[in-house]
DNA sequence: TTGCATGCAAAGTTTTTGCATGCAG
DNA sequence: CTGCATGCAAAAACTTTGCATGCAA
């Protein structure tokens, strides 16, 4: 690993970061970085919240999405996910390290830590979807996969 | 949605998922595939394992890598990934639904679950990194960053 | 002065999609 | 037949990397 340096585009990515709540992806902190250092390029940022994470000055967060998150605050914390819109926020629950003690003696592993990740709908999304009927959409899609499903267990039993 | 037919490739797939615990990536099933049906195309086990992820009779493991893992084992269940090399493996824990209640009242959104992952380290990747005299790396890394960290602590309160 | 960091662009990786054709129902 | 599924290839989305140059220490 190598010395890091104090430049100002790291400085800047880790003053936006600080700024927000919202978990952002690398390609939104670099649009929010944009507005103050317009020449900086993806490749950078990319670069930097990697460094930056490697030395624990922010967390990488790798939630049940294709892209990465990154979080300024590094205290283990626990979030809750959109399973709509992808939305990530805080939970204001207090982690439990106990959890790690669980699985003594039942894994080969050694555990490092968890990641506990809640799922739901967020305000909104809830509030869009019960205006979809979800409830027919629910029905109408059971309907639909039941016929394969069926099939594939008598198949496989 | 439309309605899934049942095809040679949908059945394989199916099957050869069936096969294995090693929660594989799309292109580890499209691998195992190709074996038994050398023309499929990788669009097709995208395409096929989304399909049956939808209707339940896989699950697809939105885990900590930038990888979709899929496993045939529709089970709520935990899984433990190696931080090194990767590999996710089931942990023989039972699943506590409880969880969801914590946040009852705690936050504004509807709860759908949770997904708990524990992190560590392999038995084989925890015997190679002994090898490598891991304190000293560890000593090492610190050491360098320390000094950015000062600094920006120093800058920003 | 030294060598890490940057901007830029190209390339890599993983996933999705358009389209003509195939085939299950 | 009908229209969902497939193979193929191109494209999209996200991330990494090579290289010449810049700049912090």
């Amino acid at each position: 690993m190598k010395k890091l340096r104090n430049t100002e585009q790291r400085k800047i990515i880790l003053e936006e970061l600080k700024k927000v709540n919202t978990h952002p992806t690398a390609d939104e902190v670099y649009e929010m970085v944009k507005k103050r250092l317009p020449r900086i390029s993806i490749g950078t940022v990319y670069r930097n919240l990697e460094l930056l994470s490697k030395c624990g000055l922010i967390q990488k967060l790798e939630l049940g999405c294709s892209q990465m998150r990154f979080d300024w605050n590094t205290n283990n914390h626990y979030h809750i996910r959109c399973i709509r819109c992808g939305k990530v926020e805080d939970v204001p629950v207090e982690t439990m390290s106990r959890f790690e003690k669980i699985l003594e003696g039942k894994s080969d592993y050694e555990i490092i830590g968890h990641r506990l990740e809640f799922i739901g709908l967020c305000p909104k999304c809830k509030k869009e979807l019960k205006d979809l009927k979800e409830e027919k959409q629910k029905e109408f899609r059971k309907e639909e996969c039941s016929g394969l499903q069926e099939k594939i267990n008598r198949r496989f039993r």
